[in-house]
DNA sequence: TTAGGTGCAAAGGGTTTGCGATGAG
DNA sequence: CTCATCGCAAACCCTTTGCACCTAA
């Protein structure tokens, strides 16, 4: 898998450049990360490791993970963070703008998301039930005055 | 509030349809998140509760919430359900498909979110830096066979 | 040699569950 | 009267943190 090894090269050298140490459990994340396409939790790069470092703890893929996370190294899908909000107004699908300062979630008007999921769905095979459109960002309020 | 008023009284008879109880905690509840605008949290709604019930508990709220989810009378914005995922090697802001059956997470093709991010700013002031794009289905081995 | 990293175990936040008590139908 | 619902506390899952030991540079 050469690409997966040139990734992890990258991430190497973005380690390096940001005067952190390379460690062999940090190698082994990033070769884990480099190589899967599978989008794995902590958990699973965690079982991934067992094999060659039996001794691994958790907590340090965690702190690997948040520290290639907070390089830009790695892209966080994030299916547990903070807590639930809900929306009993329009209770389908639609895309929300969430302020990263204030913590603000407005509706958001965009109305091709319906389109987008059946052109994604003929390419993709999935019979696509649900989805969900988020935007981050400062809010007019929040954002620095011009 | 009429709308509000009127998005509650759809609840409560989605409620009573469904052969569930009406108590005064789930009328509470369901005012709340049919008046709502802010995308209230679980402890949001709970804090809004005590003033009119102070003995009122967490988890009555939790069971409200997941009974209305349940009924398909709320929508869930989940910030915090299950484990968080990665990928390291496009470690960029880009769709992906998530089967609700096998769990697999794949990449989408989709090239209009850049183009979709601007139109919102524009329209929104909000100054966008990131975002978030998750279809959930079942992917093609997953899906009934045709 | 010495910061920075590791591993463990404890703590933390959000959510769910078990169960005896309560009150809606 | 009965069973669904309530409130409380304990349990759970995922993640973070504190700290003594270790090791890459």
């Amino acid at each position: 898998m050469k690409q997966g090894e040139k990734r992890a090269t990258q991430m190497l050298e973005k380690l390096r450049k940001s005067g952190c140490r390379m460690t062999p459990q940090r190698l082994a994340v990033i070769r884990i990360l480099g190589h899967s396409t599978h989008h794995p939790s902590v958990e699973q790069i965690f079982a991934e490791m067992r094999d060659d470092f039996p001794a691994t703890s958790l907590a340090t893929v965690y702190k690997t993970v948040t520290l290639l996370k907070g390089l830009g190294e790695v892209l966080e899908l994030g299916f547990g963070a903070g807590s639930n909000h809900y929306d009993g107004r329009l209770p389908v699908a639609h895309p929300h703008l969430v302020c990263t300062k204030c913590a603000k979630i407005e509706d958001a008007e965009l109305d091709s998301m319906e389109l987008m999921a059946r052109e994604l769905a003929e390419k993709s095979g999935y019979q696509i039930t649900n989805h969900r459109l988020d935007f981050f960002g400062l809010c007019s309020h929040c954002r620095p005055r011009a």
